[in-house]
DNA sequence: TGTCATTTTGGGAACGTTCCCTCTCGAATT
DNA sequence: AATTCGAGAGGGAACGTTCCCAAAATGACA
């Protein structure tokens, strides 16, 4: 059986060389060494089934060439998509990803925490449940950000520009006819400070000269069982056909949910009421009526913290880097448009 | 600055004893240590903010309490709910998950094959695009393998019960009156031998003495694109309505691209056509109508794959185990009942 | 107070690499 | 022919732990 007794001493045995020179081989940093010499040295290499230990040259090197990717929900598309994307520009310059599936657990962030700072990683792509900047940076591992609360803050970030998408999807809505826009988001971060996509509801409105109606913004979990309640919530509103007629969701998970429990009640989206996503997941396309949204670029987002996560870890010194990339409206069917009523 | 700098050395130092007594402190092998020298060394960690270097540890003893889980689409949620699973039990005995997208690509499963083999993770569990058995034990790691394609070999696997959970499905669809089924699946592994629902299929069709119709039997990718393929190829069937009244899909992905297809064609899944998946992801519930599906134990199917691989990892040298798990009928609108027309 | 068993401690080797330094040897230059 | 040079090779320390073994401290008991 060939087993795992081979190291590189075996191996330079074999070749009749020295363990130096059979270091110079494998570790590809080019150290000269002759023709002869590595013939030798990969035959033996060969012969003996030799497996280098990289937990051993980590030690020494300080490096392990594997990236964490660190992500709320490897189920939502949105985030495994960003994940594919980061990964696909880590795997070109040699890095190997792993991807770390929080589930919205704090017990699950800390642990994968505690395994990035045991330096295991080389670098970490993460979106944070806690979003405690200083724990990220105590890990003295290089890491990017993704999304833009934190946007203020000391460190690496990439994200959307989530108050332009929101204003995207209101002012869809608004010249569909529509004059009473509820919305309904989650409120990350308790009372300290409104949403991101409430504050450019806020914004809009007053923009465009319409009346705040407290009774018409949603607190809900942005998950299915939020769209369930959130449809429960809406359907209570007194006389709501006279006082709604849409519906903007913090994403398209909340939208999906909420089209789909709409309609098991009888009111049809797109007919009865406007409904308007954000992120464009896969199955936004899927839904009956196929819903509009706001996509995310999730490609240009996941690539974007690849790249600058590179950067960070050739210079760890170099200037902080924020990219906020803007949402871009797909219509589809899940809107009324009054006029052509 | 409290830079990487400090040790198990100035730890000793700053606590007046040993590196041994430190290490025995911070492993917590419970080799007897004083109370005193518990408290000091403690004392001094705190201090020194020191943290402890898992590569230098993981060299020592050969133990990295890393486990990979390989899938070959982490936004597919049978695959990142069984991930999930898994990662819930492993990480009761105190093992950290991370997980590897293959995206079915070779290049990508053989760059994960390359970091299992250099003794970075102490025990793998996957879904092999390849299915290279024999790669998967050279590993030299502890590999629990999802999916009963490989129940032949030579390697510990857990699985659903393929050809039972067929037949489910099957004879449902044979109960609601349904004596035409069309079955679209992917055809896995070339023509060497049937893939397990298409074995299935025959056999049932045998039992309940109806006629094989080659034309009936489509083969496709099981993925949304795969849906639209088929539901032309369906259509094209000449007057399929007299021909054939339902359709198995070999998985929930195709069924639900298939239901939306054929409802943008006009034609109405439930209705005009009996339609049956395979899996019950989480969007099965959410198509129109409601899709009909045989559902496979994903929890279950996570925590034995996580346990296997425990007691495997305990014991190299215990028996081969193969769990294989029935499927459930899901009956929810997607099937048409003949009697009651 | 001495003996013995038991707990606690420390020193050093080992894990498998990489890296630094020194040394050799042959070729090129003078 | 003597000197210089550079490519190639080897020896050993280092990375930060754990583990083995022997030594020291403790305490119980006679």
């Amino acid at each position: 059986m060939t087993k795992s007794k081979i190291s590189i001493h075996e191996v330079a045995e074999a070749a009749g060389v020295s363990k130096s020179t059979v270091s110079r081989v494998i570790s590809d940093k080019g150290g000269s060494v002759s023709r002869r010499s590595v013939l030798a040295v990969n035959n033996a290499i060969e012969q003996l089934g030799y497996k280098k230990n990289v937990m051993a040259a980590s030690l020494r090197t300080q490096k392990t060439y594997m990236i964490l990717v660190m992500i709320p929900d490897v189920a939502n598309p949105f985030w495994s998509e960003i994940a594919r994307a980061a990964q696909d520009r880590l795997e070109m310059e040699g890095y190997s990803v792993v991807i770390g599936s929080t589930d919205w657990h704090d017990a699950r962030e800390t642990r994968y925490f505690e395994l990035a700072r045991s330096s295991r990683f080389d670098g970490l792509i993460l979106n944070s449940v806690t979003d405690d900047i200083g724990l990220i940076k105590g890990l003295g591992v290089p890491a990017v950000l993704i999304g833009e609360r934190v946007a203020g803050q000391d460190i690496d970030t990439v994200g959307t520009d989530t108050m332009a998408a929101t204003k995207l999807a209101l002012q869809y809505l608004y010249e569909a006819g529509s004059r009473h826009i509820a919305i309904a988001t989650s409120d990350y971060g308790g009372e300290r400070y409104l949403s991101l996509r409430r504050r450019a509801y806020r914004e809009f409105l007053e923009t465009k000269g319409l009346a705040f109606d407290p009774g018409l913004s949603f607190s809900v979990r942005l998950s299915k069982e939020g769209g369930k309640d959130l449809v429960r919530q809406f359907l209570a509103i007194p006389d709501w056909r006279q006082r709604v007629d849409s519906l903007f969701c913090g994403n398209d998970i909340l939208a999906i949910a909420a089209i789909n429990e709409f309609r098991r009640l009888g009111v049809m989206p797109g007919k009865d009421i406007s409904i308007v996503g954000m992120d464009d997941i896969p199955d936004a396309s899927n839904t009956y009526p196929p819903l509009t949204t706001v996509r995310k670029p999730r490609q240009l987002i996941g690539t974007a913290a690849a790249e600058i996560l590179l950067s960070r870890i050739k210079d760890p010194e170099k200037p902080l880097e924020k990219r906020l990339f803007p949402g871009q409206l797909v219509v589809r069917e899940s809107v009324v448009h009054k006029g052509n009523k």
